[in-house]
RNA sequence: GGUACCAUCGCCAAGAGGUAAGGCAAAGGUCUGCAAAACCUUUAUUCCCCGGUUCAAAUCCGGGUGGUACCU
């Protein structure tokens, strides 16, 4: 099979993966696919720093607003999602470009993950919260234990959302599985220093609420969301939500859009910090950023 | 000016004579189907300052400094 090439932007949020990809889109006649979990979304605009129409610079954008935000959406669908994209834009003998901060997205995508391996069981899920709310997670460990030993030693004993996946798979008598990767990777992470970036999330955060987060998160609110949608547990939603229920002060919510914000990033950093083969970029420099990623990008495509 | 109360990590805060809880933040980390999620680790030799009592003081006493409330 042949493999198709990809470039990855990567990086945490509000490092400007959309404004570098659109550039180097335009100049290697790309396609960008969008690697992040909210701006899948219809409807959350604002929140997830949506890029705009004009910021496209009429660059094909591929992977945004594809669910309505009632929908869910995982990781699972995304790879399904993506790999059709880069088969249909490398038809085109355009280049595929993916760009995002959903590192679970990017690193199912390139590692082959095989998440077909064991579907939700959603009827399993539902007993399984029950005897996490009965037992909490001991009950949840022991009862892996006894489905499958060797996947109870490495898990975390204290993390409900992976001891359920587990036991889930146990029940399936599922393994974690790969597949055959079909794309050869170029990967960039984008990365500033610790203190601007966190500047700028901070600017950005307080613009958001100028640009109106308020009226968008009311606006999804009066569609009937609520935060048991997933689309309404990403940062900027839950705690909007949180302010219009008046469970905490204005200043309250700002202050925590940015700190979430902050983590979030940190975390980001934390898994890019994990992936091998990496080819990281310092962007301070834009034009000197640009050079280098062209540079890469050149030398990719020879050979 | 007088009286009362308070002063513990960047912030909130427990502690009441026996050797500094906890939460948040911060830093580091984990990661195969909600990942903008979930979870883990680390972080005050020292309690505003000075002196005293005591085997032992963040805890008791005296003085200073700062804050808060009330009175004149």
């Amino acid at each position: 099979m042949k493999k198709e090439k990809v470039v990855f932007i990567l990086g945490p949020t509000a490092v400007g993966k959309s404004g570098f990809a659109v550039e180097l889109a335009k100049k290697f006649n790309g396609e960008i696919i969008s690697a992040d979990s909210v701006q899948i979304f219809k409807g959350l605009n604002i929140g997830s720093a949506k890029i705009t129409k004009k910021e496209m610079q009429n660059v094909a954008h591929h992977g945004i607003d594809i669910c309505e935000p009632e929908e869910e959406f995982s990781a699972f669908n995304f790879v399904q999602f993506t790999e059709e994209k880069i088969q249909e834009i490398s038809k085109r003998k355009h280049l595929p470009i993916v760009v995002g901060g959903t590192g679970l997205y990017v690193k199912a995508l390139t590692q082959g993950y095989n998440f077909g391996g064991t579907n939700k069981d959603e009827k399993l899920r539902q007993e399984l919260e029950d005897l996490l709310k009965n037992k909490g997670v001991e009950g949840l460990f022991e009862l892996l234990q006894k489905l499958d030993a060797h996947s109870a030693e490495t898990i975390d004993k204290n993390n409900p959302v992976r001891l359920i996946r587990a036991i889930e798979i146990a029940k399936n008598n599922g393994r974690k599985t790969y597949k055959q990767s079909g794309i050869e990777a170029l990967v960039f992470a984008l990365e500033r220093p610790r203190e601007e970036l966190y500047k700028d999330i901070n600017a950005r955060t307080e613009k958001m609420f100028k640009d109106g987060l308020v009226q968008e998160v009311q606006a999804l609110k009066e569609q009937g969301l609520t935060e048991n949608n997933q689309s309404m547990r990403a940062i900027g939603y839950k705690e909007v939500l949180s302010f219009l229920k008046g469970e905490i002060s204005k200043e309250q919510m700002v202050e925590l859009v940015k700190q979430h914000s902050r983590n979030y990033a940190k975390r980001q950093i934390t898994f890019l910090r994990s992936m091998e083969g990496v080819c990281y970029i310092e962007v301070s420099d834009r034009q000197k950023a640009i050079e280098q990623m062209e540079n890469k990008i050149k030398e990719f495509l020879k050979c």
